[in-house]
DNA sequence: GAGCACTGC
């Protein structure tokens, strides 16, 4: 019976079809069971209309304008009234008693052990959680709850270190080290070694850190530090005979870079990866010994490993590279490590940043001296937007002025009016120097002037590549995908850029890596190379060969409006530091020059660094960091950082982790919130993976967790966007649901990836799949089963076992938990324009879905409700990623439903909000209520005791009931019977009050 | 009539 799975096929809308035909889930969707689901999504509905024709317009004659719009308004209004009123979601009664029989045992222990006991506010911990038995869990996590910073490293320090002395070791590590230093391989290194400008400041280094607990080394790109400074200080301790006590972590803000500068050390050094050198990023090692070496790890690493070693007590030396950066984990870290330092007076700490910022860090950690190591590149000449038009004789769009509105005309003045106050000055300091002709100072008033020119690029290029005698590749720097498609494309479409003369290479994130890597090539003789891209070049990206850069100016950035509560992407100007490091990205391998698209007066108006990432993001998982760790609360420990963040944002996020039930009341992390801060997920992906885990499907959402905490792996093909969306609905089987589409391709990936041959790559083409982020997304499914494994919610750690996967074939289950683990956020449509599908969230803000979502093009829904994970505003509010979902599924979604039903008679309105309100009638209001009840237990049950689902329990029977109404929901959108019609198709027409 | 900077556990 527990094999026996029931997927949509076994059901009917009128309760079970008695059938052999259950799936065993094997890891993937079989062509036969891909077709009867197909067939299933239409035929079962004879009352939904798919395709509703419209007629054209119909508003009473004599309309006009605005008066119109209302007109439809009002329709609307009173469609949606009579909506409201005649949807009542229902059970079949035969799905009524067959869920009854499920959930209805007599009274047995099962139900008591659920019976939690209420406890008051003012409870200890311990006794608050008395009701969960000793366990191997309960242990760890009164230790997490109870403890503070103090007493957590108080007891660490008390366990002991790997990193014992042994004399005989040490002379062992010594010998060796001598051994590869007489190798001509490493002689040869040295040769190159000494040329670098950090290697003269070796003595100075560890000078300085002999005498000091903390350092910071500044120095540019170029300098060698990053691949010097570890080396220099393992080398000093081997020779001081402490190789067994002497065990360095270096941080990287990437993988690659882990990976590469751990090969590049390694190969200096003239040792293999995993001796004296090793790295550690996620799902991918190659461990250095524990004693006499340094290892290379992301700066997330360094955060896993405080969790398991708060007092760093298997390290000697912390270098943390790359910190100007300001990731949200790097000052993470510098933040804790300045509290964990006064107790590990051994330890020392090794900051490294550029040099513009450098000051902020040693004055962060009292004045801590600073070390310089200047940088070695070739000089780059620079030119301004003045000298480029002065060199293109460009000229801008005449500035349009807007007669149509008297609001806009006057926007458009006063931002002329500041703008004249900004250049006029500058402007006229210029026409002091006599440099510049008085039709480029006409230039540089036009407000135009400031805004991004794909035509003034174009023109700047055809420039440089019309002067004799100048090889070299060309790099150009431009804010988004957009952009650089554009100029490509114009670049193509001219006859000055022929192919037989002229490489050029789009470059951005969203492209497949192959395509990247081609950027490397070295062109044939006669041909210059050009690259459009994004920011991805500035530091992520190095291509040496660049004489020329072309520097926009511009950047997109996300941001968090802590006002609206809502995430961002726009266009800015870069900072200061950003604009140096495009420009030394031209002398990388001789004299270059810099284009700079802006003025030298704008230059000068930069930030000095772009805001740290801590003041840009959310801070959920911030806080739930904070927590694990027993740092104490958040505001406090966020408030000594460098750069606090707001106090509204951590109030946010509190809120977000308790509505969660990650956090009770106090602040403290609940047996939930413990489980969700040990994964490697934001919060909400985090939930979604333990409820598949209960609900028998781990496989597709463990899919899309990846996906969504990691990337889409669908990439943007330039000029074939059509034919990918093709593809894309394609995976999706018609579940309106891009998590639905990206599991499909998942799953047929890896299943393909199995076989021999090269299916898997055919298959990543065909589809436009990116194959580098399919393996990495298989390989993350992997860990996640691991970590449950470990927190025993799944018996073993393989994402395919066939027990945890019973229930992986019903999309309607899927697609619940995805909800319950993205709600609240939920969409509802309102209309489907020409200009795209229109919905308001339940906060009822208006909102549009992005083109690369699946439901974008969709005409009408099964359902109205969207659930989704990603919502950005830039030229509009978008929704990313969809799945169309059942009023069941939110209702089981809602952690309150249940008290939010209200009865009348025979009729109960559930209410979950003043956007998401259910008719419900009240019998099956009651079983809705009860099985939710019963859910919430189990759930709780669970998470209190972690272990697998008894399938043939009583705790499998209550799954089965809810996994029955999800199914019989989805096909007949919550009403279980023919006789009302909830089809919900939207035409034009209907969307006219969103559109004024 | 238009659209997703870049990282990371």
């Amino acid at each position: 019976m527990s094999h026996k799975h029931r997927g949509k096929g076994a059901y009917s809308k009128h309760g079970r079809r008695e059938t052999d035909d259950f799936h065993l889930y094997e890891g993937s969707t079989s062509d036969k069971s891909r077709g009867r689901k197909d067939r299933g999504a239409k035929d079962r509905s004879p009352h939904r209309k798919d395709k509703q024709s419209h007629s054209g317009p119909s508003h009473p004659p004599g309309l006009k304008g605005k008066e119109i719009g209302l007109y439809y308004r009002d329709k609307q209004k009173a469609k949606n009234a009579r909506k409201d009123d005649t949807v009542t979601l229902k059970l079949h009664p035969s799905t009524e008693r067959q869920i009854k029989d499920l959930i209805d045992v007599p009274k047995s222990s099962y139900d008591k052990h659920f019976n939690l006991k209420d406890v008051g506010d003012d409870t200890s911990f311990e006794s608050r959680y008395n009701h969960i038995n000793e366990s191997q869990f309960k242990k760890k996590f009164l230790s997490i709850i109870t403890g503070t910073l103090n007493e957590n490293l108080e007891k660490a320090l008390a366990e002991k270190s790997k990193l014992v002395r042994n004399e005989r070791l040490d002379i062992q590590l010594l010998d060796e080290l001598a051994e590869q230093q007489a190798q001509p391989r490493y002689k040869k290194m040295m040769e190159f070694r000494m040329k670098l400008p950090a290697y003269e400041k070796k003595q100075d280094i560890i000078n300085l850190l002999s005498s000091n607990q903390v350092i910071l080394i500044s120095g540019e790109t170029g300098c060698g530090k990053t691949t010097q400074v570890a080396q220099f200080l393992l080398d000093y301790e081997l020779e001081c005979g402490r190789g067994s006590t002497t065990n360095i972590i270096c941080t990287q803000p990437r993988r690659i870079s882990a990976v590469s500068v751990a090969e590049r050390v390694a190969a200096e050094r003239a040792d293999r990866l995993g001796n004296s050198v090793g790295y550690h990023i996620r799902l991918e090692r190659k461990l250095a010994r524990p004693y006499g070496s340094v290892t290379f790890c992301t700066t997330a690493m360094l955060l896993q490993f405080l969790q398991m070693d708060p007092a760093l007590k298997n390290y000697s030396h912390i270098i943390l590279d790359e910190i100007h950066e300001r990731s949200t984990q790097s000052d993470f870290i510098i933040t804790l490590l300045k509290q964990i330092l006064p107790r590990r007076p051994t330890l020392k700490l090794i900051l490294m940043s550029a040099t513009l910022n450098s000051e902020q860090f040693s004055k962060y950690y009292d004045k801590c001296p600073t070390l310089h190591i200047p940088g070695f590149t070739y000089p780059v000449e620079e030119y301004y937007l003045e000298d480029v038009l002065h060199l293109t004789n460009f000229k801008f769009e005449e500035n349009i002025v807007y007669t149509n509105g008297k609001k806009r005309m006057k926007k458009q003045e006063a931002a002329n009016d500041t703008f004249e106050k900004f250049i006029g000055p500058y402007i006229r300091q210029l026409q002091h120097t006599k440099k510049y002709p008085q039709r480029v100072l006409d230039q540089l008033k036009n407000p135009k002037s400031e805004e991004l020119s794909i035509d003034l690029v174009f023109e700047l290029v055809r420039h440089i590549c019309s002067q004799k005698n100048n090889p070299g590749a060309i790099l150009i720097f431009l804010p988004g995908v957009m952009d650089i498609t554009k100029l490509h494309r114009q670049m193509q479409d001219s006859h000055f850029f022929p192919s037989s003369r002229y490489d050029i290479y789009p470059l951005h994130s969203r492209m497949p890596t192959i395509d990247q890597k081609r950027v490397f090539q070295v062109p044939r003789n006669e041909v210059r190379k050009i690259i459009i891209a994004t920011s991805i070049a500035e530091t992520s990206i190095t291509i040496e060969d660049v004489v020329y850069v072309i520097d926009c100016g511009r950047t997109k950035l996300t941001n968090f409006q802590v006002k609206n509560n809502l995430d961002t992407l726009d266009s800015e100007w870069i900072s200061e530091a950003n604009a140096l490091q495009r420009k030394g990205r031209a002398g990388r391998v001789k004299a270059g020059i810099c284009y700079h698209l802006y003025t030298k007066c704008r230059a000068a108006a930069f930030d000095k660094y772009p805001l740290p990432e801590m003041l840009r993001t959310r801070l959920d998982e911030v806080i739930l960091q904070v927590k694990i760790l027993q740092i104490g609360k958040a505001d406090r420990f966020l408030a000594s950082m460098m750069d606090p963040p707001e106090a509204k944002a951590i109030d946010l996020s509190l809120k977000l982790l308790r509505e969660l039930n990650a956090l009770d009341e106090k602040e403290n992390l609940t047996p939930l919130g413990y489980h969700l801060a040990r994964l490697p997920l934001d919060p909400r992906t985090g939930k979604m993976i333990i409820w598949a885990a209960m609900f028998s499907c781990i496989d597709p959402v463990f899919s899309i967790a990846a996906s969504l905490s990691f990337k889409d792996a669908f990439y943007c093909p330039m000029n074939k966007e059509e034919e990918a969306r093709k593809k894309k609905l394609e995976l999706g089987q018609n579940q309106y649901s891009d998590h639905i589409a990206l599991a499909e391709a998942l799953s047929t990936y890896e299943e393909l990836s199995s076989q021999p041959g090269n299916g898997a790559y055919s298959f990543c083409r065909k589809y436009f799949l990116s194959w580098n982020t399919l393996k990495l997304l298989s390989d993350m499914k992997q860990q996640f089963a691991r970590y449950l494994c470990e927190m025993k919610f799944l018996a073993n750690s393989n994402p395919k076992d066939g027990s945890a996967n019973t229930n992986s074939l019903n999309k309607s289950l899927v697609k619940a938990i995805v909800c319950a683990g993205l709600y609240p956020n939920v969409a509802i449509v309102k209309g489907v324009t020409k200009n795209g599908i229109r919905c308001v969230t339940t906060e009822e803000e208006k909102v549009k879905l992005h083109i690369s979502s699946i439901n974008d093009k969709a005409r009408s829904f099964p359902s109205p409700y969207l659930t989704y994970y990603l919502k950005r505003k830039s030229t509009g509010i978008f929704l990313f990623d969809t799945t169309c979902v059942s009023p069941w599924a939110l209702l089981f979604a809602s952690p309150n439903a249940n008290g939010a039903i209200s009865s009348k008679s025979n009729k109960s309105i559930i209410k979950l909000g003043p956007m998401l309100q259910f008719n419900c009638e009240s019998g099956t209001a009651h079983i809705f209520q009860k099985l939710h009840k019963k859910l919430d237990a189990l759930l709780e049950n669970k998470i209190n005791h972690p272990g697998t689902i008894d399938w043939n329990s009583n705790e499998g029977n209550i799954l089965r009931a809810i996994i029955l109404l999800l199914s019989v929901g989805d096909e007949n959108m919550g009403v279980d019977s023919g006789r009302y019609d909830y089809s919900v198709t939207y035409d034009e027409n209907s969307a006219s009050d969103l559109d004024d």
